[in-house]
DNA sequence: TTTTTAGTTCTTAATTAAAAGAACTAACTA
DNA sequence: TAGTTAGTTCTTTTAATTAAGAACTAAAAA
């Protein structure tokens, strides 16, 4: 059942194919849906902070579905919220501002994985030398790489601040 | 049922261990559990070329899930045959040669992203410049960021020539 | 020509994930 | 004190993944 008090934010055809075109990002990034499609409201909408009613509205959700994608980007602090004096409800908004860092610190998950080549590695047989080679090399360049990132973005920060 | 002709190749605790912990690492990044555990067997197994019959036997596979699975690898590249002559069975191996290149390659799929950034921040309104401006900002820096890891690649090479 | 080998494909079953809806709670309001 | 608001939590339904098993195919061998 739909208990539409219309506060639904009206949105463009555009709008709502970025919407899905970012959900289906989302998705193939380990977000759910739902929580994905919440997102991408908050990005694209004109409207920069929408409570729990307006998301579940637009995006046609149940409230459950509503209150786990909320909670999910929450907890991924890829949204956060902000509430008004004299009024109980929260307002989300997109958390756009430090996706950067994040974008950054993503790979750093990548760090387990080098660890689990190197433990590979160490327990291989002496009998494939070039094989474990390539592992050896392999890890050695993941490592590297993942050292190579902050200094991206130093470069990139410096970069910015003399062009302004 | 188990046709078990005894093809399977014997495993240590450690490295049945690390094949499981590799096959998590690789459905946390997408790629299904038969799958996963397969690209692990053939980088952790002494014997670096196996036949289909030696990886469903070990692994305890279905032929169908052993065929998707050395599929799913095939085509997305992470593994690779060779053939003998006079020997109809395939030789699968890994490729971890390649990896390296796959692990750079696998960022330029965030090019999709910073395009959408880049509509999204195309439509929005102008009653929000602050927040359009932070869009914009995130999309550059992928941007930035997505030309700089060539470079990595450059350094990291140089570097071990220098080395070695 | 029949059988075996080396797989692939199709169908079904089991598991898991996502979302809906209802019931609930805690703070505020009339 | 009863009702409303702003959610959360629990239970059920629905949908999607994953793998099993059987049936199939194409090449080679007997």
């Amino acid at each position: 059942m739909k208990i539409c008090k219309n506060n639904a934010i009206p949105l463009s055809d555009k709008q709502l194919e970025l919407i899905e075109r970012f959900g289906v990002f989302g998705n193939e990034h380990g977000i759910p849906p739902a929580a994905a499609r919440i997102s991408a409201l908050l990005i694209i909408s004109d409207k920069l902070e929408l409570t729990f009613d307006e998301i579940r509205e637009t995006l046609n959700l149940s409230k459950s579905a509503t209150s786990n994608g909320i909670n999910f980007m929450l907890l991924t602090r890829r949204i956060a919220f902000v509430t008004k004096t004299g009024d109980r409800k929260r307002y989300f908004k997109s958390n756009v501002e430090s996706w950067k860092e994040d974008f950054s610190n993503q790979f750093q998950n990548h760090n387990a994985f080098c660890e689990l080549l190197k433990e590979i590695e160490g327990i291989r047989t002496t009998e494939t030398p070039d094989f474990n080679q390539a592992i050896e090399e392999l890890h050695s360049f993941i490592h590297f790489f993942l050292g190579e990132i902050p200094k991206i973005y130093q470069k990139w920060e410096t970069q910015r601040k003399t062009i302004q």
